[in-house]
DNA sequence: GCTGTTTTTGGTAGCGGTAACAATAGAATC
DNA sequence: GATTCTATTGTTACCGCTACCAAAAACAGC
């Protein structure tokens, strides 16, 4: 920057303002300066800039797997809104552990992002503490915590698990299955199995933990959980997957096995992934807001960090989820 | 940190020492210092330290869409050598366009990233040109390109193609058709393209024009082109779609049809996708090596930029691929 | 004990920008 | 025409850390 100050023959504050604040520098001079820049191809360096003025252009995402194609919708959407802000997106993976990600936290607050987005609602109390003590604006995304760090983007997986429930029930199922993902260190799944047993009083029927299982993710998981079930409870007759493409994993084992369904079993799912529509029967599940959760995220944090909206500060914000029935129920 | 050094009675340099480089400190300072950095949460200022040694521990990476879950299988494997390094990942997404992502290399180049990865091999001259004048390392991966920027690792699009429509001549198929995403600003369909057209001339089939489609991503696209092949050519033998989850679009619209598959049209898809083992019939795929591409990525770059390794510049690392020979074709 | 060498610690000057304030010049006010 | 104001540019200090070299301390050899 220093050259490109020499060679137009102006301040290096001058260079800086034509960079950052045009509007303060006379036509001249902004003319005089660009045409430098572009001549030796100056790019200014952010690291400087940004510890200079303490700002940063970085938002910290932490996701407990990155290969899991549910996230990439919230990470579009996301990523879509920063980047006309002209934010930058760093993400990194937890893998489903707390202490991972407090040493995630603590080495995003050492790059000093602006702000932090989390898909998990558990975190370790040091975490919590050192997130409260950067001052830097926090959204978590997964699920709505009872006792949020600061704000909240994202559906109820209680709710949304409630409802397909509920639906199950009054199309006059009885003898309901849940499967859902392993719940250790994942309230997702924890209110998922919640909003189910909720339902479940709600509708007048038993619980029976035979047919509540946990399991992995994976199609071959899905088919598994439909032997398990069918085996310890043959009088079962519906199976509501809470995670990822157990559904589908179900059902092509019910079709292997010529099972007529909803005939003999009836199958609903957690997540609108496109295949859900396709396949055949169709299967019935959950619209979550996915992409709309990365946006409205996105836009949230940004208004705390560049308007300072201050009373936005622990706002919850749930969004709504949709029910889709098709022929699989 | 200044803070820090006051405390424990000794200059910043010795604080930084302790942090950075511990052996070069004895054993009373380090406990000294690190007592102190403990007691206050003293969390270090990466901008700076990064802006003071030059150095930094960010790699950037763009890929054309952040929603395909073919890339997360790259992502992690990325993701996980260089977490244990201490590296950070910016992820940025270029629409599949290479103008776009010119921008977005300007952006990380300002942030002073000390390595790129793209997914693309389409690049604008401005983009080599900016790269090449930063001297960061790069690595590129989707395909093999003619003229590398410097160091590719990925598996040869065209030969994987080649190979299976070589696959699909051997088991006697004679009328081939092809499906592969549109190949505008998108290299690895063009290769795939022309790898088909190589293996028909060395089969001594004639290329028909009818039968080589282009479409959009998804399931609805491959059960159009299986509507859209048969319509113009009913006398169509296989089908290799060279794409997302073509394949298994085309399979369901078969089955709808009550097509008996690989009897009325034989089916080969182009990545192997969970859902392609568990479906009836289970379809004949390549077997890419996504997530290792991912690993040596991650570990000829942190070669170049911790060892500085200039052995390795403009090394192109072939994987290969597999071919998964199953019940569709 | 003294000198030469090695290890450990400290001082200082940036890294490349920006904030805050000072200075200058031209416009506006009376 | 003198004074006040406003718009534009420059000066200086510092953001928080590390490189580089100097100083001090510990160790060795004779």
């Amino acid at each position: 920057m220093r050259d490109v100050a020499v060679r137009a023959g102006v301040s290096t504050m001058t260079v800086s303002r034509v960079l950052n604040e045009p509007g303060k520098v006379s036509e001249e001079m902004r003319e005089r300066v660009l045409r430098v820049v572009r001549e030796i191809g100056y790019l200014p360096n952010h690291l400087a800039g940004n510890l200079s003025s303490s700002r940063s252009t970085t938002i910290g995402l932490i996701v407990p797997s990155i290969d899991n194609s549910i996230y990439t919708q919230t990470v579009k959407g996301l990523s879509e809104v920063l980047k006309r802000s002209g934010f930058q997106l760093m993400i990194a993976e937890s893998g489903y552990d707390p202490n991972e990600e407090e040493e995630l936290i603590t080495i995003f607050l050492s790059q000093r992002v602006s702000g932090l987005v989390l898909h998990s609602t558990e975190h370790t109390p040091q975490a919590a503490e050192k997130i409260r003590k950067s001052g830097i604006p926090v959204v978590e995304n997964g699920n709505i915590p009872e006792e949020p760090l600061d704000m909240v983007v994202s559906f109820s997986n209680h709710d949304a698990s409630y409802a397909m429930t509920m639906h199950l029930g009054r199309l006059g199922y009885r003898k309901i299955a849940f499967a859902s993902l392993y719940s250790v260190h994942n309230d997702r799944s924890k209110d998922r199995l919640q909003g189910y047993q909720a339902a479940l009083k709600q509708l007048g029927l038993d619980p029976d933990p035979r047919i509540v299982l946990e399991t992995e993710r994976g199609l071959a998981a899905g088919a598994e959980v439909v032997a398990r079930v069918v085996q310890s409870v043959p009088e079962v007759d519906a199976l509501f997957c809470a995670g990822d493409v157990l559904a589908v994993g179900a059902l092509f084992e019910c079709q292997k096995r010529g099972w007529p369904v909803p005939g003999r079993l009836a199958l609903a799912s957690f997540d609108d992934v496109d295949l859900l529509r396709h396949v055949s029967p169709s299967v019935s599940t959950l619209r979550l807001p996915r992409y709309d959760i990365g946006e409205r995220t996105a836009r949230i944090l940004l208004s705390r960090i560049m308007d300072g909206a201050e009373h936005l500060r622990g706002s919850v914000i749930d969004l709504k989820f949709e029910l889709i029935q098709r022929e699989s129920t």
